[in-house]
DNA sequence: AGTGAAATCACCCCTTCGGGTGACGCATCG
DNA sequence: CGATGCGTCACCCGAAGGGGTGATTTCACT
């Protein structure tokens, strides 16, 4: 993270000096500006995708977006919903129900009906299942 | 995607025509040559993350790179790795026996084993922490 | 007013999982 | 050589999960 920024840091004077070097050594502009501006707009382009890539792309910022669209398609209940989320969070069917007020047979119902949704028949590839669709994160 | 690399285009163009704009019309240079070598660098370095983000980040290409580290910590074994990997694609305990071809006795050694490590009691749990840890896909 | 989906709960039966214990062969390391 | 760790397998038991059926209430839509 540190190296990342000073990494750029050093680009960009590096860049900059070099820009300087070419005008005030040889005294002469061998391109128009709108080519420098070019070079320098692709040059700092792809430093910008390394850099965004870096510093964003390793730390899974990322926050969650259902997928609304699986999820009606599917026709999954609001209700049938919440026990899949904790049923992703690794709980029992007895902690569920304990988390929801509902008695455990009540648990079982929604999981049956979630497993003929998702086509699976065990929890685990019901997890799976639903990560994969981004129904939980 | 088409969108992107024309609207990258058209701000990449509007810039170089910016800044011929004000050199030209009012004849002075406000500012120093580094002055604008660093605002345009600033400027297509926010382009260039805004671009990476569009073209690359939209499609999820990122390979998964497992935590050794982790792994090693954890004192986690290939075998029980093996079972590990099985387990987070929704397998059965037979399912995983037939596939490593020993007996399900085996598999629930190496997974009593998984738990005893990874600090949880449930396959789903398991799952879950390894996923979290990256010890799995 | 009637239909249907969602949500709730119960009971049965069977399979799967998890915990505990014990055992054996094999390799590695000190 | 002995200790340790890994991999293998067995048996037992109780808890958890899964499949099936049936029932009630509530609420929305028609």
């Amino acid at each position: 993270m540190k190296k990342t920024i000073i990494s750029y840091a050093l680009a960009l004077a590096g860049s900059a000096w070099l820009l300087q070097y070419v005008q005030y050594t040889y005294n002469v502009r061998v391109l128009p500006t709108e080519a420098y501006v070019l070079i320098i707009a692709l040059l700092f382009t792809a430093l910008g995708i390394w850099a965004g890539r870096r510093l964003s792309g390793g730390a899974v910022t990322e926050t969650f977006r259902r997928n609304q669209k699986a999820l009606d398609y599917l026709g999954i209940s609001n209700r049938e919903l919440q026990v899949l989320e904790l049923l992703g969070k690794g709980h029992s069917n007895q902690e569920i129900a304990d988390r929801i007020f509902v008695s455990t047979n009540t648990v079982k119902t929604h999981l049956t009906h979630l497993y003929e949704k998702l086509e699976v028949n065990r929890r685990t590839q019901a997890v799976k299942k639903a990560h994969d669709l981004q129904l939980i994160p």
